[in-house]
DNA sequence: GAGCAATAATTGGTGACGTCAATAGTTGTT
DNA sequence: AACAACTATTGACGTCACCAATTATTGCTC
């Protein structure tokens, strides 16, 4: 039990550095990065979402959901639509194409967090997403 | 259950940013940044490693761990010492600087995963590091 | 209902970081 | 003696988090 491997703080940062690479190489054939498909995969289980939703959900800076929209849209995969009720912002679709590129790598994507809890049986993986999920719904 | 949080991988990977972001700046005053903390962190459990064992052990790149160890002596925390049996290696040490310097932050550290896991009480949390560890020494 | 603070998307800049290629010096091997 | 392997180092490139500023629009307030 030496340095800093006894912290769990820091066992999260190495093993979140470890979970982002193996999901960037998973997904490096396709030309996206993980951060798209965080976005695919939610507008998956939204029908729609503004994009600030997207910033605030996934945490990630509202400037870089705009390159994040970018890249999807020249892909085809989503649109923009203007939202009906406030001109300032608009509303981001899955469209059909992006919706069977999800279905296509879905089973790849299960593929990449079994390779990462090689070493855990069912009921632990199951207590170890229990404990992140709590972590993950703190302020 | 909606989206990406379903999915244990993509959970590591965003609390592992989370606890990062958590540990640099808990060390901001100090003027250093997580892979210092590490690098020290490993040093004072080790008494003196090369390079290349900093790299591997780690998990930085080499040429990261140059500009580091640039950074720790800048500030007096550590000494390279030509290694007696291999020209080629260098061997870092900490210093008194250094050690008093971790003992210093050692509570503020710890006060950084208290935060993290504020959520889960002890048992959960020797949980959570059990399983962690099981992953993180996977090859 | 006119003025003003707050908000949504966007652009631009900065610094940290992971990754890879290349180099100089050194070692071990054959 | 020649050559492959290794250590530390430098440099370059793309990604990313973070912050400030801008434009268009909305809601509040007096």
């Amino acid at each position: 039990m030496r340095g800093l491997h006894a912290d769990t703080g820091y066992l999260l940062y190495r093993l979140g550095l470890r979970s982002g690479q193996l999901f960037n190489t998973f997904l490096q054939e396709s030309g996206l990065r993980l951060r798209h498909y965080a976005v695919l995969r939610y507008l998956a289980g939204s029908e729609g979402a503004l994009q600030r939703e997207l910033s605030a959900q996934l945490g990630y800076d509202p400037s870089a959901i705009v390159g994040l929209v970018d890249d999807l849209e020249k892909l085809g995969m989503t649109e923009r639509r203007p939202s009906p009720d406030d001109r300032r912002s608009k509303t981001v679709v899955l469209t059909d194409t992006g919706r069977s590129f999800l279905r296509g790598t879905d089973e790849a994507g299960r593929r990449v967090t079994n390779d990462l809890l090689a070493p855990l049986d069912p009921a632990e993986r199951d207590t170890l997403q229990a404990l992140l999920l709590r972590i993950a719904d703190q302020p």
